[in-house]
DNA sequence: ATTAAAATTGTACTTATTACAAAGTTGATT
DNA sequence: AATCAACTTTGTAATAAGTACAATTTTAAT
């Protein structure tokens, strides 16, 4: 249904465009850390006057109004997940997979030192190598 | 004491040149989470035959055998820390600023998710705004 | 219908990072 | 000391993610 769409622009306070309900729909639909292009290229065949700017732009709305978040564990594009719960991310050095991981509980910081700081968002991400490609780490020989 | 840096590389497996002397011994010096660019820049007036190509490969040496870690809380670049004690990193979306915040106790996930794969780093992000900036978060006016 | 504000588009640009081949260095072996 | 292979560094050129910006289109209110 779009209307759970819409509603998640509207309740961040994003005016929803044909556009913006797209990439906002494509992210609903795909828990799959997508990118920038990869939203682009997936959007682009039923909606050829899509501009890789409006892309860039929406996404960075999108994350700025919390409605969805960035992620940037893989250092070399961003990431963009439409999963705002707490959860973690996993990312395998050697095949790049990602995978979600549930936190039991969020991390504690020594209170005091963020005093006086707003938080926006925590990013929990582990690195390392997946299930078939744990004999590519290096050290493991 | 130059000892302590080759010590760090030789425990990570890195044959100290002097190049790889030079950029651990500016990481050690500064925990101010540098990109490669501001090493580069801050090495290459006393080592004027210094490439950033060395700069680039060798951090991505450094960070791969462990003995830096690389961080990834800018969407930007990339920065590095020689500080690979189990900490969080804060990073200001107005300034930019970066401040390190002490962990109480690392994060557990739910085990069971991440048997069989191997962990080989964890990092936890805070993102938001320093006392300086936090009149500009938007959505606090 | 008019119009101002907001959103989208396309192009050109910037900039971090990488690929690669050539040159230089190192250290072991003769 | 000369040789040689392995390793490291260098410089240049390329790649590719993301952004600036001005022009056009859309939206929604009057």
């Amino acid at each position: 249904m779009k209307t759970s769409i819409i509603d998640r622009l509207q309740t961040h306070g994003i005016k929803p465009s044909v556009q913006r309900i797209a990439i906002m729909e494509y992210l609903m639909g795909h828990y799959t850390h997508p990118t920038a292009d990869t939203i682009f290229n997936h959007l682009y065949p039923s909606m050829p006057t899509l501009s890789k700017t409006t892309v860039y732009n929406t996404l960075k709305l999108l994350a700025q109004q919390g409605a969805i978040s960035e992620i940037t564990i893989d250092e070399k594009n961003v990431r963009y997940d439409a999963d705002i719960s707490s959860h973690a991310h996993f990312r395998c050095k050697h095949c790049g997979s990602m995978f979600d991981l549930p936190v039991k509980r969020l991390p504690s910081v020594a209170t005091g030192k963020i005093d006086g700081f707003v938080i926006t968002d925590i990013q929990l991400y582990y690195k390392g190598y997946c299930k078939k490609c744990k004999t590519k780490a290096p050290g493991l020989c």
